[in-house]
DNA sequence: CAAGTTTAAAATGTCGACATTCGGACAAAC
DNA sequence: GTTTGTCCGAATGTCGACATTTTAAACTTG
């Protein structure tokens, strides 16, 4: 049987850590939403596990930052205010500057076409919001996954996670991600051509615009 | 009746969260040395409670990244290599750059009095390694949770805790602790006269001097 | 005596049940 | 009509036990 996971992946076996996975996968993608209660019995019941799996999928989650839990009053959706929102955005923006630094000063040749090819794909996209937000996902996973650090890219790519609904959101104006290509364009730039400031300045750049495109959309919706 | 614990002190009344704070402390203190198996049975029997109890308590240790839980094979004290040890340095490096300059940005005379307090108490433990290494951490938290995100502040906290045994040894030196002061200093100034970039430029190089301290020693002692 | 195999002890994975606490509904008092 | 107190259902906290896997010691064999 072909295995459709790259060699890389890292299968977990126990129960637990696959239920963390399928129900953070509904919490990025929308289909529970902030807020909600994730009840221990009723996920027990659904993925036909005992309660205690159910318990440490959610400890995983909380520590993802995709569930809170309260003490005696169970699990729910996380919800963040537009200010936890905004730190968010401004803690990966400096991570994910760091990130693009030191790819930019490790950058092979390989790597730069790599980039071009995800870049190439991006500009394809331009015309459609699911598959642009889709497309500067693997983008900006490629990036910090070859940054050389896998604390790092965990960090970066778990707190993209935490705020993936509100990216969408404001990529769906194509204004917005022509503004969006144009940033990236100007960051691959850089790491190609292997300047490690710039890289770091314009990746900085990259994520705080989408900061202010997602914080102008919350304040409007209040 | 008085609350002896100040209102913002979040008080966690459940079994598991006690424990992980007892063994956290344990580790960070030196108390475990690293790759120390943890078996669950054992811990349980000497915390007088159940393995399930346990078995929380360290899951909330792996993500402070205190603990390396294996599958199948259990949970030990998290083992750093020197790169994983310089990776964290430099995240620690960027994310105190952030919350100093943040705190650069919003310090009011209130908070530039008590960091002056907190730099006096570190200028006064320059003569004693383990003095010294509790007041630069104790001024060291202070600028982060006063940066207005507690996620920053939580962050930036854990990864302190994690290479808080090895800035213990690098401060065992009186020239490294010199080094450490004079740079406390230049960031203190920034953070009281209110310059962001240039705060977050000396936090950054306060932690990156550690880095290299450390990364001294751990060579050395290959 | 060394190397490989078998086997038993020990540790983790998973489960179901009991104890405790929280939230809301209903009723009584002001 | 609003508020306060009580009670009941439901959800989480905690526990002990069984199933599975790992580990290492004992044993056999070349």
């Amino acid at each position: 049987m072909a295995d459709p996971a790259p060699a890389t992946f890292e299968l977990y076996a126990t129960l637990p850590s696959q239920i963390a996975v399928r129900i953070g996968r509904a919490i990025v993608d929308g289909q529970f939403q902030p807020g909600q209660k994730l009840r221990e019995v009723d996920l027990a019941q659904s993925f036909g596990v005992s309660r205690a799996s159910i318990r440490e999928a959610l400890r995983t989650l909380e520590n993802e930052g995709l569930v809170t839990i309260l003490p005696q009053r169970g699990a729910q959706v996380t919800t963040l205010t537009a200010e936890e929102v905004r730190d968010i955005f401004e803690i990966r923006a400096n991570l994910m500057g760091l990130a693009c630094q030191r790819l930019a000063a490790s950058a092979t040749p390989t790597v730069g076409g790599q980039l071009e090819t995800l870049l190439k794909a991006l500009r394809t996209a331009r015309d459609e919001s699911e598959s642009y937000a889709h497309a500067s996902l693997a983008i900006s996973e490629f990036c910090v996954r070859n940054a050389g650090s896998k604390r790092l890219a965990d960090l970066v790519l778990s707190f993209a996670r935490q705020t993936a609904r509100y990216t969408r959101l404001s990529l769906s104006t194509a204004e917005r991600r022509k503004q969006s290509y144009a940033m990236w364009r100007d960051l691959v730039d850089a790491l190609v051509n292997r300047k490690p400031a710039a890289a770091e300045r314009h990746a900085r750049a990259l994520v705080l615009a989408t900061r202010d495109s997602v914080l102008t959309l919350l304040e409007g919706a209040d």
